[in-house]
DNA sequence: ACGTCGCTTGGTAACGTTACCATGCATATT
DNA sequence: AATATGCATGGTAACGTTACCAAGCGACGT
């Protein structure tokens, strides 16, 4: 099993001397094929076989100052709303020679800020950003970063460069509303913890209700406020929403406040688990109690009975924040500085009574 | 805003003769601080703050001819399965200089190729790659490696240099076997499509059923062979499976088979969708029909009736391969080449009758 | 016949870092 | 006293590629 360094690497050198050739010509044959004659090409192609040659990215990297990475940094991966996301990406990197490099930042600021760090060390095309809570020391990177850098999923008026998103205060306070056009009057709030995307859609929904003078903090049910993070691991899927807990969170409100006539679920994933909770105490859905998530994933739809939500941009944000890279690598003008993509709220029977 | 190249970059030189030191001991003070003396290293730290200095890491790896960069290829990332691998492997990479990259291959040979060659390029320090279903090409790449490769999530005699997963064969048959026990009779078999793993869980069926006599291909519903790959863009998460598809499949079943009395889904998502069909029509589970799914995502649990399923340990294969990685770095002895982790086929509710 | 243009080709100096070896100096060993 | 040892420090040659400029050469216009 080798493990390092079996000898020397072949170089660009080595396939230039065996094509007879400069290594000029067998980098341009590299790069830029059309600019070298038919026969040549040949030559080196059959070189480059023969010698299984791999040219050096990071050499390449350090002599032409840049790289093709575009460095994508999200705070969970196995929340499938940035899977949409980076989906996106990937089909926005289609037919370019751009690179997609994931990171994981785990909802952690610290991870965030090492990796922002590591990825600027490497001089990346461009950097794609979930959300707008980027600490300060954060912000000053991307700030000084000399390539694209756009920010997803979120809305603010003052972005690094750009930005591509939607409101999630909007998002939240018309769910809502429309949860209390349906005619539900005491519409509880599911949420396990708050950061700014979630705490924005809390705020919407805090909103409706106290225009409607039926806000009650007895309703709302945040867990707790931050998620633990216990020694050395990080943010992970036992921590964050899971149907279980949601439907821990309807067995309690079933309990505690058994005049409480809907909810309005953080996060679809949650939903499904109140859905289930009904489902077993013989609670009818959306007669007794109206559901609502965020999100919009295919369960959702699929449901029964189909549970209502909010379909958001994700794939979209994604797709489009890769172009705003690409065109401004091409020296294209890249539009706005900010891009409201909206949301739809998506109405089925479990909040249609 | 800025595009590119806005003059020199500041280089280590700079730091050192800010410093008023020589270079080498800045590149210490940098990697290794202990052989650095203290008074040194607070000058160098301070002329590195005052300039703003950011280390160039694609010089660092062609001057040293290494990365720190473990490449993880996974073929999906808006199916949970490998999310948690990933999980697994940076909970691997703490307290290391190690950096994860994830590479999305999309279910495509073609694009883990590319990738794999790409990755090759830049001299990682280690390469985890989901499965054993690589091309003859790729494999004779991993094979030609100067670095650790480890697959993961499946199982062979004969891996590349190292495999930490489980037999999807004998998950299916196990599975199988238990409804065959739990009393079931007139098993069927739902999947979108069939990969290698995927295709393991469906032999392991298949010969549970005929060792016991029930085989009958005509409860078998795979959809279509391979998914539909549209022009452009590669497989995603409309493509595989759905909640809406397995609840489809189970209204088909019941249409056309109104004898078969239980569903072995390849996949949790599937599952719930059948089990969503079934609550639709009033077709009690697992009295009238049993479900089983794979996975054994947390909604199994928390479904009504909760749903059987099998649990593959996806964070540890992470978790290990990256371990595995670091010792074989380290030089350490990394173990046998060949790792079964097991599984658990998890009976509940939804199989219990 | 002579310059000029366009095209292909190649020599060489960066690019920013680390590996390798050398140096100087204080301390330990004989 | 002489020599060996250990530690901190620095000079310089790689590392493998591309940017930049120069040169060769046939074709074309005057």
């Amino acid at each position: 099993m080798p493990v390092r360094k079996s000898g020397k690497q072949v170089t660009i050198v080595d396939v230039a001397t065996r094509a007879g050739v400069g290594v000029m010509t067998v980098s341009r044959a590299l790069r830029e094929p059309s600019k070298v004659s038919k026969e040549l090409r040949k030559v080196i192609d059959k070189a480059i076989a023969d010698l299984n040659y791999i040219p050096n990215l990071n050499a390449r990297a350090l002599a032409s100052t840049r790289t093709d990475n575009v460095a994508v940094l999200v705070p969970s991966l196995t929340q499938n709303i940035f899977s949409d996301v980076i989906r996106g990406v990937y089909d926005g990197v289609e037919d370019s020679a751009l690179r997609v490099e994931i990171f994981n930042t785990r909802y952690s600021s610290e991870v965030e800020e090492e990796q922002i760090a590591a990825i600027l060390r490497h001089q990346p095309a461009g950097i794609i950003v979930s959300g707008i809570e980027q600490t300060p020391a954060c912000r000053e990177m991307l700030e000084r970063a000399q390539c694209p850098v756009i920010q997803v999923m979120d809305m603010t008026d003052a972005p690094i460069q750009k930005i591509i998103g939607f409101s999630h205060v909007e998002a939240g306070r018309q769910m809502t509303q429309h949860l209390i056009d349906a005619g539900y009057r005491k519409i509880a709030f599911f949420a396990r913890w708050l950061n700014g995307r979630s705490g924005g859609r809390f705020q919407g929904y805090r909103a409706a209700l106290e225009t409607a003078g039926l806000f009650d903090p007895d309703l709302v049910d945040l867990t707790e406020g931050e998620p633990e993070r216990p020694h050395g691991h990080l943010q992970d899927s036992q921590q964050i929403s899971t149907a279980a807990k949601g439907r821990a969170m309807m067995y309690d409100l079933l309990d505690r406040r058994p005049d409480a006539d809907a909810v309005f679920c953080n996060t679809d994933v949650l939903a499904i688990g109140a859905l289930f909770a009904c489902n077993s105490r013989g609670v009818s859905v959306p007669e007794k109690m109206g559901i609502a998530g965020f999100n919009d994933f295919d369960y959702m739809e699929a449901a029964w009975p189909p549970l209502s939500s909010v379909r958001i941009p994700r794939w979209q944000c994604g797709y489009d924040a890769m172009l705003a890279v690409r065109r401004q690598l091409a020296g294209e003008d890249f539009g706005p500085a900010v891009v409201d993509l909206g949301f739809d709220v998506v109405r089925r029977e479990s909040t249609t009574r």
